[in-house]
RNA sequence: GUGGGCGUAGCUCAGCUGGUAGAGCACCCGGUUGUGGUCCGGGAUGUCGCGGGUUCGAGCCCCGUCGCUCACCCCA
């Protein structure tokens, strides 16, 4: 056992693990693209106060979720535990809402949560978001369901669920946060459950324990509260969804963890995953811009778990079964062999062709073993013959059949059918 | 922060009421002096997480400690 081990809680991909990562995150990548999202790159750590103003003082996730620490500089900085605040603040720090609306943005990269860590939740994780900026007609939020329903698609992803709600204005917040705080306080509740609800009664709809389930069962939903114009677009949404055939569920118990939501919030859940079955969520944040100093500009975006969705394609089996194959596998005999390879594979690869070859010296048959062991597609031994008649046998390493060509680079790419 | 489970070979794990370690897979060599997989033969590998205690004797029992893991809270 090796003296240093990973940091608690963190989750890491190596070799074969890490081609499915590759895999999923570049799926979910591409689907932000065809949907025209544009990459934006951020630090994964910010000012200190991009999160507690723009996240929330009062969510767990600031209040005791945060790694924060000083720099050298004595500046309070945080390693961002979530997208949307850094992407607001560059947003407004480069005039981004200033030209044509919306702005479509993606982005990726891992998030950092000081969590105790258990089965898909750690401390640092990977996501994908989206965020479309500037608009908040409903087409948008379905816009923005239907990308990262179209991700899990993709990925061949079949037993998860869409929650979707409406959390309404502020002035539907307020009228309902009145009703379910007396609600509660009629409540017989444990002490730290209080504290809670204190913080934010939305919470108590959240909580695992039966106990606390039934208490609530009566409490009063904040989808009944709706101001009349909050509830035509939440019926909308609801209605473009259905005309484009995405299946959801209303959950008027849904609670999001993060302060800054408004409006339409939907959560996407796995149904065979563990306790953390949440594979991606997101929703409306009207006010955030303009806490963070910024204009009133809405906004609606996602973040999608790269990690857990992995866990979910995994459980699924929904993955292919080869992952970045490699074309070629060149297996030298001689040294005149081996600097043949070199060359040979140098032009291929130039080509787009993905190839390697056998270094050492184990003999043909400890090369032919490397190429199976590769997942090389085929095989091709160098040797004195194939040199001295510029001919070679291109082996199918699952058929085993061989095929003649020329010992060059042109004539290899096009029996190769890569030209 | 709270609770449960688990730490034995590179990996997955077995190891009886205590008698100083094993399997499968993987790896290496050979059977095969220009073609891998299958098959056959051979081979290397362990401070049994760490520290202490009980015992003639501890992988096994007791105490402590560290780590991992699952769950609660919360979230991707």
């Amino acid at each position: 056992m090796s003296k240093f081990q990973a940091p608690k809680g963190v989750s890491e991909y190596y070799p074969p693990n890490s081609q499915q990562f590759e895999y999923v995150r570049d799926q979910l990548l591409r689907t932000a693209r065809l949907a025209g999202y544009k990459l934006i790159e951020l630090p994964v750590f910010e000012d200190t106060e991009v999160f507690t103003r723009g996240v929330g003082e009062s969510t767990d996730v600031v209040s005791k979720e945060m790694y924060t620490f000083e720099d050298r500089g004595g500046r309070s900085i945080t390693l961002r535990p979530e997208g949307t605040a850094g992407v607001m603040r560059a947003v407004i720090e480069h005039n981004l809402d200033k030209g044509q609306l919306p702005v479509k943005l993606f982005y990726t990269g891992p998030f950092f949560r000081a969590e105790r860590p258990q089965a898909g939740r750690y401390r640092q994780f990977y996501q994908v978001g989206i965020e479309a900026i500037g608009f908040n007609d409903p087409e948008i939020d379905v816009e923005v369901i239907s990308v990262a329903q179209t991700a899990f698609k993709a990925l061949g992803l079949k037993k998860f669920k869409l929650n979707i709600t409406s959390l309404g204005d502020s002035s539907s917040r307020e009228n309902h946060r009145k009703d379910l705080v007396k609600f509660i306080s009629g409540l017989k509740l444990d002490e730290a459950t209080l504290a809670r609800a204190q913080i934010n009664p939305l919470r108590l709809f959240d909580d695992k324990r039966e106990e606390v389930k039934a208490a609530m069962a009566k409490a009063p939903l904040l989808l009944d509260y709706l101001n009349k114009e909050s509830k035509q677009h939440f019926e909308t949404v609801q209605g473009l969804l259905k005309n484009i055939g995405i299946d959801f569920q209303i959950n008027p118990r849904m609670v999001r963890g993060l302060d800054y939501y408004t409006g339409t919030t939907f959560e996407f859940d796995h149904q065979m995953l563990g306790a953390q079955s949440g594979i991606g969520g997101g929703g409306r944040y009207d006010g955030l811009m303009s806490s963070l100093g910024g204009a009133d500009v809405s906004g609606i975006g996602f973040g999608l778990g790269i990690d857990r969705i992995l866990l979910a394609c995994q459980a699924e089996n929904s993955l292919p079964a080869e992952l970045n194959e490699i074309d070629l596998f060149v297996a030298p005999i001689t040294e005149a062999g081996k600097a043949a390879a070199f060359k040979l594979i140098s032009e291929l690869r130039l080509s787009g062709v993905t190839c390697d070859m056998a270094y050492g010296d184990r003999g043909l048959k400890g090369a032919m073993k490397a190429a199976d062991r590769s997942g090389a597609k085929y095989g091709l031994v160098i040797g004195d013959d194939e040199l001295a008649t510029g001919n070679c046998q291109l082996k199918s390493m699952s058929s085993g059949q061989l095929i003649s060509s020329n010992l060059d680079a042109s004539d290899l790419l096009e029996k190769l059918g890569k030209k």
